[in-house]
Order: C-alpha cells, then sequence, then structure tokens
RNA sequence: AGGGGUAUGAUGUAAUGGUAACAUUACGGUCUCCAAAACCGUCCUUGAGGGUUCGAGUCCUUCUACCCCUG
C-alpha cells in the first residue's frame, strides 16, 4: 500500500499556511514547503514565511535553506523534498506539502526528468545576447517538435532547449505528464472570491510595509550583491529600485500589490487545470484552518 | 469677473483633412531545472451640440469641464 502525501496549494494570500499546520497537527504530520522564495535565508517578511511562534511547533522542511544569492532550482527541489518524504515517513509521520509553486508541485506528483544536466552558464550567455529569431531559427534546425512547441518570442526556453541539445542530445522521447506512483497524493486547492482575494494581498502588502519590509530589503542588498534569483521576487525586486531611486515608495508598493495579483492569477491558472486537485473555498468554512484541514483528511479517507 | 490654453479607452500618450495607434491597467491563457521567472492572446477610445468638406481627432462655432495668468 502506498504512503499518503497531502498537498495544499492555491494562490498567494489563500491561507494555505495556517491549513497546512492544522492539517499536520491533526494527523502528526511535517510540513514541506514548496514555494521557491522562502527556500532563502533573510526573506522573511516579504515572502510571508510563518515565523517560529506561527509553526507551533510543527516541522517544517525546506525553509531557509539556501542563501539568497545562492543558485537554487526545481531539480534541486525535487531531489531534497523527495528526501524529506522518504525521511517524514520512516518516522512514522504524514508528510504535508504546502506551496504555491506550481512547477515544484509538479515536479514531485509528475515524473519530470530533471537528471543531471550540466548547467552550462557561458553558453547560456552567449546565447541569450542573440536576438530571439536567430534563436529559434537555431531550433528549428536541431528539434523541430520543441520549435513548434515553444514560442519565438520566448528567448528563456529556447535557450534552454538548445542548453540541453548542446549537453546531452535528443531525448524528446520522454513522456510528458507521467504520474508519481511512489505515493498517494492527497491533493487540496485554497481558493476564495477572487475581489475578496485580491483585497486580502492588499491590506497584506500594506501590512508586510508596517512590519518593516523596507529594511528588510535594505539590509539584503547590503550584504548580496548580486543575488540574481532570490531578488526576483515580489517585494524585493520593486523596493529595491525604491532603494536605486528609480521609483518611489508610493510606486514600489503600488507595484507590489500588482505584482502579487498578477501572481495570484497565475497560480490560479496553473492549478485549475489540475483536475487531481480538490477544491475548497475558504468562505465557506469561515476562513477557519481548522475545519478546512478537517475537510481536506475526510477527502484523505474516502480517497 | 477678464484674458489665454487643453480636452483621444481606466491611465499616460500618438495620428501632413484620408482605415484612430502605442504602452500600462483589466481580462483570458501557456508552462519539464532562474518559475514570485519567462512568454502569448483579448477587450475598451476622439467631452456635448451645430457647421465647412466627397471625407473631421484634426478646420469654424456654441456649450461644458479642467489648467494657467490678471485683479
Amino acid at each position: 500500500m502506498k504512503n499518503d502525501v497531502y498537498i495544499v496549494a492555491g494562490p498567494t494570500a489563500s491561507g494555505k499556511t495556517a491549513v497546512g499546520i492544522e492539517l499536520a497537527k491533526q494527523m502528526n504530520g511535517e510540513i514541506i514547503s514548496a514555494d521557491s522564495m522562502q527556500i532563502y535565508r533573510g526573506m522573511d517578511i516579504g515572502t510571508a514565511k510563518p515565523s517560529m511562534h506561527e509553526r507551533q511547533g510543527v516541522v517544517h522542511h525546506l525553509i531557509d535553506i539556501a542563501e539568497p544569492d545562492e543558485p537554487y532550482s526545481v531539480a534541486m527541489f525535487q531531489k531534497a523534498a523527495t528526501a524529506c518524504i522518504e525521511d517524514i515517513l520512516s518516522r512514522g509521520k504524514t508528510p504535508v506539502v504546502v506551496g504555491g509553486t506550481g512547477l515544484y508541485l509538479n515536479a514531485l506528483t509528475y515524473e519530470l526528468d530533471f537528471t543531471e544536466t550540466s548547467h552550462d552558464p557561458v553558453l547560456r550567455e552567449e546565447l541569450m545576447q542573440k536576438d530571439a529569431a536567430e534563436l529559434h531559427q537555431m531550433l528549428f534546425e536541431q528539434d523541430e517538435a520543441a520549435a513548434g512547441r515553444i514560442h519565438p518570442n520566448d528567448k528563456k526556453r529556447i535557450v534552454r532547449r538548445l542548453e540541453i541539445l548542446k549537453n546531452e542530445g535528443d531525448r524528446s522521447e520522454y513522456q510528458f505528464r507521467k504520474p508519481n506512483e511512489a505515493y498517494r497524493f492527497i491533493m487540496a486547492g485554497l481558493t476564495t472570491d477572487r475581489a475578496v482575494l485580491y483585497e486580502r494581498i492588499n491590506e497584506r502588502v500594506d501590512r508586510m510595509a508596517g512590519q518593516g519590509l523596507v529594511g528588510e530589503v535594505t539590509a539584503l542588498a547590503q550584504k548580496y550583491t548580486a543575488a540574481p534569483t532570490s531578488m526576483q521576487a515580489i517585494g524585493y525586486k520593486e523596493l529595491l529600485r525604491y532603494l536605486q531611486g528609480d521609483i518611489t515608495l508610493e510606486r514600489a508598493i503600488y507595484e507590489i500589490k500588482r505584482n502579487s495579483r498578477h501572481y495570484a492569477k497565475r497560480q490560479w491558472v496553473w492549478f485549475r487545470r489540475d483536475e487531481r486537485i480538490t477544491w475548497y473555498d475558504t468562505a465557506e468554512y469561515n476562513n477557519d484552518a481548522s475545519l478546512i484541514a478537517q475537510a481536506i483528511m475526510r477527502q484523505g479517507n474516502h480517497f
């Protein structure tokens, strides 16, 4: 019999953190964060990282495991999260994966093939200099199928594909979305009325500002000169521009709110098409994390 | 109150009298190692009325609103 692995997904500010903690408390579980930004140490306020107090003694994995200037990727997450699941199960506890990074969750629930591809920063840099049309032409010559699938303007994916082709040849034979059969995934999605969520996002950004987000970003900017991935995070990239004097603080806050709304929208789109997810409208549960956790446990039992 | 100026989508702007355009927002979507990233698509406009003209965002006129100057 396969072991259960609970997954709590949903857009930002939908209440995943609290529900995950309740779920873990009620079923003797531990939490694995599937969040591409809570990975980084020191990025606390802006990523809405749960404080030690909020964690209520529940063990959290994959939070604060990298420095902001260290590279991190899905491939590393896939490996680390799988190890965490095994570790938690071996101690007789239940893994509860909580997170809003869709690709990370897919890396766990599907058998995405991230076999050792040597990163080739030199090649990448070189290719990024070229214009999109030229790159797409190069891709077309080497892999017609991929060229058809990837939009000519999508430089990032074209370059990535060329990198794979150069370093390990064609591996187009792999299945597209092959489910990971190793565990029984119980997938729950949290959602609520769009206008309500957007309002909550706006309020949360104001709260983060009040809690000292500007100070947090200032400290990080002083400590790390180059942090390519982590400083793309919403709340950080905008405030960096403010600190450099490019935009006003008011404008930065406005952009953080807007970018957070866009992000939430993309998360919806991503998760909505995943028919394995059972959705819970948090308003129907009075936004009570404990009640929602109980409903998700019933979902697990009825599977 | 007198004089001058401006009026184009939600916002900022463009259009020798000749198909009203661009960016942002909003909305919809894509996704196999930077994913809070990257990329694609859709909607919405000439302040109101009258006139000149084959044809008006553009020229004339009245009104309205806003801005500046004077007292």
